[in-house]
DNA sequence: TAGTGGTCTAGACCACGCG
DNA sequence: GCGTGGTCTAGACCACTAC
C-alpha cells in the first residue's frame, strides 16, 4: 500500500466511523495493522490533521473531529468537487482564448513578455445553482493545449494525466470585494452584493508557475475552511 | 540552539537577502552550519514553506519567494501584530461580560450548558485606521481571569504566558456577508458593503476548546494569505 | 552523471495525559 | 507510573533537476 493508498484508507475508516469514541487506534497498533514503520504512520496522520478530519493529543491520542459540512478545503489536494462529494458540480465555459503576455501578465508569471497565454473564463453550479466565477490564465509553454470541450470537465485531471504535469503548490489570497453588475447577473445576485475571493498563483513541481486564477464565489453558498497549528 | 530560535535564524537570514539569486544553501549544506541533523533542517525549511517564504524542488534547491505584503497569514503561529511588523496595531475593548453559556454555545464549546464564559468585543486599529471587529467568548474554566486592560492588549501573549496555557490549534471558516449599519460606523464603511468574516475555533494542545470568535474584517484593508501542498 | 530534495527505516529518548 | 504522541539520530535509497 503506498502513501496515497494508506492515506485513503484510513480516511475511509474515519469517515465510515469505524472507531469508537472517536478515538483512532494509537500509532503502535496502526504500524502493526498495515504493516508500516512509525515514519509512514505519522505522515498519514500529519495528511489526515491538515484536512481537519482529526486532531492530536501528546500523551492521549487521536480524536476524529465533527465533519466539517459544505466547506471548500484550503491547502488540500482536492478540488472543488471532492469537497463536495454528494452535489454535483458542471461547468459552464464562458470565454476561451490564447494571447500573448502583456508585461503585468509576463510579471506575475515570471516569463517573457509576449508568451502566449490562455485566458479562461468559467462558471460553476453546484447542484445546478451558480457556485463561483473562475477567471484563469494558463502559461500555454506548459499547458500545450486547451478548448472549451477540456474547460468543461477537470481541469486539474487533464493537467495530471493528459499533459503529464506534476503540479507542486500554489499560494492563495483572500479577499473580499463588491460584485458588478455582471457577476451579480451570472451568479443571480444583486450589484454590490458582498463576493468571496481568492487569487491562486499554481506552482508545477519543479517551481515554474502555470496558472494564474482569480476565483469569485457565491458569498451565500461558499465557505471556505483551514487548520492552523498554533503550537 | 532549540528548534524555534533555528527557525527565526534561518527567517531572519532570508529576510535580510543573504542567500544570493534567492536560492538557499543545501540541505547539507545548513546541516553543517548549524550542527544539527537532517530531520531539524527539514522540519525548519517546513515551517517557513508553511508561511510562504520559500519553496523547494526537487533535485533543484531551495528559493525564495517575493513576500507577501500586508496579508494575514493562515495557518500561522503569527497574530495580527508579528503580520504587520512596520504598522502600529491597537485594540480598543467595546464590551466585556461573563454569562452563562446557553444550548447552542455549550455545544460549539463542547461544555455543561451554565458553563461561565467571557464575552468580548473588541474593535482592532491598523496604523489609527479601523481594521476589524472581534467577537470572541473564552470558555472562563480556561481563561479564569479576564478584565479591559488585558483585553486592550495581546491576548494570547496574556493566555500562554500569564495564565500558562498551551494553544494547540485552530479551526477556521472563512466567509464573505454584508455588514449592519452597527459595523459600518465602526469600521468607516457604508450598510451593507462587504465583510470578511473568519470563525475561529481554538483548542488548546490538550484537546479542550477556549476560544471561539468570529473577526470581521474592513474589506478594504484585510487580505488572508495561503499556502496550498497540491502534491 | 552529479547534486539535490523526498521517502523511508529502526531505533532512542522526551513531554504530556491520565488514572 | 504507564501509555501516548513529539522530537531526534544516523543512516539508506529513490526521484528529479541541471548540465
Amino acid at each position: 500500500m503506498n502513501a496515497e493508498e494508506l492515506i485513503k484508507d484510513l480516511q475511509k475508516r474515519i469517515q465510515l466511523n469505524e472507531f469508537e469514541n472517536m478515538k483512532l487506534p494509537t500509532e503502535d497498533v496502526l504500524m502493526e495493522e498495515y504493516g508500516v514503520t512509525r515514519y509512514r504512520i505519522r505522515k498519514t496522520i500529519e495528511e489526515l490533521v491538515n484536512i481537519g478530519l482529526i486532531y492530536q493529543v501528546q500523551g492521549s491520542g487521536m480524536y476524529v473531529k465533527e465533519p466539517q459540512k459544505d466547506t471548500l478545503i484550503l491547502s488540500s489536494t482536492q478540488g472543488i468537487v471532492t469537497n463536495f462529494p454528494d452535489k454535483k458540480v458542471s461547468s459552464k465555459v464562458l470565454d476561451l482564448k490564447l494571447e500573448e503576455a502583456d508585461e503585468v501578465l509576463a510579471t506575475k508569471f515570471k516569463c517573457e513578455v509576449g508568451t502566449p497565454i490562455y485566458f479562461l473564463t468559467r462558471l460553476r453550479y453546484l447542484n445546478g445553482k451558480p457556485f463561483s466565477i473562475e477567471y484563469s490564465q494558463y502559461n500555454q509553454e506548459m499547458v500545450s493545449y486547451l478548448d472549451e470541450e477540456i474547460a468543461e470537465g477537470s481541469l486539474y485531471s487533464y493537467i495530471e494525466d493528459e499533459l503529464n504535469l506534476s503540479i507542486g503548490f500554489a499560494d492563495k489570497v483572500i479577499s473580499a470585494d463588491k460584485i458588478n453588475q455582471q457577476q451579480a447577473d451570472l451568479l443571480n445576485l444583486e450589484e454590490n452584493d458582498p463576493g468571496l475571493l481568492i487569487t491562486d498563483t499554481v506552482y508545477l513541481a519543479n517551481g515554474n508557475i502555470f496558472n494564474i486564477s482569480t476565483v469569485l464565489y457565491n458569498y451565500k453558498l461558499a465557505k471556505l475552511f483551514d487548520v492552523a497549528n498554533l503550537k
